[in-house]
DNA sequence: GACTTTCGTTTGAGACTCGTACTTAATAGT
DNA sequence: ACTATTAAGTACGAGTCTCAAACGAAAGTC
């Protein structure tokens, strides 16, 4: 059990027991939503003085604002408080095979922007600078404070948030990106995988708000998952938790671009669907989801491979909840399109693979962010060092 | 993303950080081991003063204790200081099928005391409170003090570490087990899942201790995984995350115990190595395993089955692997007799699975700690609210 | 209009950490 | 043998923070 040094927490100084408090009381705000310093005192279990100093700190840097007082019923009326959009900003990237997106986010939540750019090229690091520089220039200029970005990328990228080890997709490595982003943006940046920025967002603004053990599963022509336990994103010893694309599942003859047979991508990736239905790729993952859709609406051959489909990713499902146990699983990419053609079948296979006593099965939902899901959640993950104390708002 | 509360950690006041840096210390010493005051204060980043604060506290309640003074170099020698066995021990108790154990761990983390006693009928109480009472007796008596007790169980147990959910191996629900181990020892108890607790004594003491990422999995009749990640166990949201057991993996026509076919304990399960080689099964898992690998050392048909199994666990560590990333597998149960004879299997099939560029093979190995895992694991657990800093030594 | 209830702030006390200065105890050098 | 040097541990005063209790403010209730 080596830990680098010490780490688990560190307060120490009567100045980190601030940030800290200062840190619940942020949390509680986004958690539980805007209360007055009363009802914040009763959340935290802090003493009302103390939420009252702490609230007074926040607000003379801009970070939370009061509402006008409510009257509640006897008493005098107090009032709420609650996080300020009005000057943070957390802003995300993903840089993708064919796409590259930014989302900008405000420390109440708000997405104040969000767009994608098709690129031709794939990785392209220019489009994704030019984008980047363009939506720093779009939401600040009012005394906006971009607190930090964060780049989402297809591949496994090192512990230390920066340095991309290995991502053939887009055929980086190394912290160059990082470097290159932080100059465009003059503010600290990190690097995360896409499908963990992707779970984040789902847990935090999508479709998984309401749990705090979540499983993302994204697909195009790879399969990738995201693990959220307990309210945080698992990594894994390297980096690599969550790569399920290459498990062995589903048809064991079918071949993968890995080389190897039974891959589950070479089960319910794009190309395996495409391949068993005879329709061709159109321009991105979506549109081509989106046409087979509609043709399984009258081709009974394509919905029953589609019920393939979902079967393969329902019998995957099972194993990846055996295993982790989450609350609700969210599927992403393009199985959004397909909708209930897949998660039908897929539940279905779930449930018999499940059917052991009082193992509830996992709620099965679609992605409500749609394709700039990463890109929210990198933006959510610019604020983590605010929430978590770590970073003190000037 | 709803928690309980404002949870998160909550030193709040003065008091609270000092029971803080003092855990920061106790943990210090635990994960680097001794050290001079000074060597305190570089290994946790707080003052040499407050260093000296705490440890005179620590030392004043029996929990450390100086050794003499060793002369390092030039200067003035200090005196290490470590933490002391004398005063507080943890208590690990395992109910099982066929056996219950106990283990008492000291603070220094010294098995003071196991023992394990066979049982006829499946989750005999009275034989756990018995061999409970037995252990406090016999470790108690010259001014030790029961931190608190942790009891293993094969089954599911709910986040409030009291309330058994599902247990049919020993046919036991509700929170009446801590009920009646507490009245024994008189002392705070919980339950956990019996894989957790031996995942966290392989993380601890045994086969994994170098790592922040292990799993640990198991094996009997049933099969089981116990998930370390981040020095931590995962939990999954009810408390199943590790049943992995019943996953599709192996032989997709072994018929399995829970009525269903393919489940990978049916593959590499205890009765399925029995049913393929042939042989009998004896008083104890461990025992028929060991005649198992025996018998393999002459029989060329013993020996294929094993290689069989082997490949079988080898293809469901793939899978888990590419879920989880570990740095370290820890195999457990009935495979610690087979050894070789299984491991090398699945180290083949593991790598043949996880041939993707830059994913490393986990390292695999057998687990040291033997029978009395879980329960040395839960008497580690014991000792968690002391190491977090919820908890105040005397 | 007096009373009650609740919100938020003020105030003084208490707890803790930190940096500096000081004491102690060893080695290294002459 | 004696001094200089190095490093460990302690004492002390300053600074920061939280907390409980008291207090003032703003509403409803009788």
């Amino acid at each position: 059990m080596t830990t680098t040094a010490d780490r688990a927490g560190s307060p120490s100084s009567t100045e980190g027991l601030r940030r800290r408090n200062t840190s619940i009381v942020l949390r509680s705000l986004r958690q539980l939503g805007p209360a007055t310093r009363a009802e914040l005192a009763k959340r935290t279990g802090l003493a009302k003085a103390t939420v009252g100093v702490i609230v007074a700190g926040l607000e003379a840097v801009g970070a939370v604002s009061e509402s006008e007082s409510v009257v509640t019923g006897r008493g005098r009326p107090g009032t709420p408080v609650a996080l300020s959009g009005e000057r943070y900003l957390g802003l995300g990237l993903e840089l993708n095979v064919d796409y590259v997106a930014v989302a900008v986010l405000d420390l109440a939540g708000e997405v104040r922007l969000s767009a994608t750019r098709p690129v031709d090229s794939s990785g392209d690091v220019e489009a994704l600078l030019a984008l980047a520089a363009w939506a720093r220039r779009e939401v600040t200029g009012h005394g906006e404070v971009l607190v930090s970005g964060t780049v989402a990328v297809p591949g496994l990228v090192r512990g230390d948030n920066r340095t991309i080890d290995w991502a053939p997709n887009i055929g980086l490595s190394g912290d160059g990106l990082v470097a290159d982003v932080e100059r465009v943006l003059g503010c600290p940046v990190r690097v995360l995988n896409d499908a963990n920025c992707a779970a984040y967002a789902e847990a935090h603004h999508g479709a998984a708000t309401d749990t705090d053990h979540a499983l993302y599963l994204t697909g195009t022509v790879g399969i990738g998952a995201g693990i959220v336990d307990g309210g945080e994103l698992m990594r894994g010893a390297v980096g690599f938790a969550g790569e399920v694309g290459h498990m062995p599942i589903g048809d064991s003859t079918a071949l993968c671009g890995c080389g190897r047979r039974g891959c589950w991508e070479a089960s319910i990736g794009l190309h395996a669907v495409l391949a068993k239905v005879g329709l061709p790729e159109l321009d991105t993952p979506l549109a081509t989801a989106t046409s087979v859709a509609a043709a399984a609406a009258f081709d009974a051959r394509v919905a029953g491979a589609l019920d393939t489909v979902g079967r393969d990713v329902g019998l995957g499902l099972a194993m990846l909840t055996s295993v982790l146990d989450p609350a609700v699983v969210v599927l992403g990419g393009y199985f959004v399109p397909l909708g209930e053609l897949v998660l039908g079948p897929a539940r279905e296979a779930l449930d018999a693979r499940l059917a052991s006593p009082s193992q509830h099965r996992p709620e099965l939902r679609l992605s409500t962010l749609g394709i700039e899901a990463a890109a929210i959640g990198a933006a959510e993950q610019s604020f983590s060092d605010v929430f978590s104390g770590a970073l003190d708002l000037a």
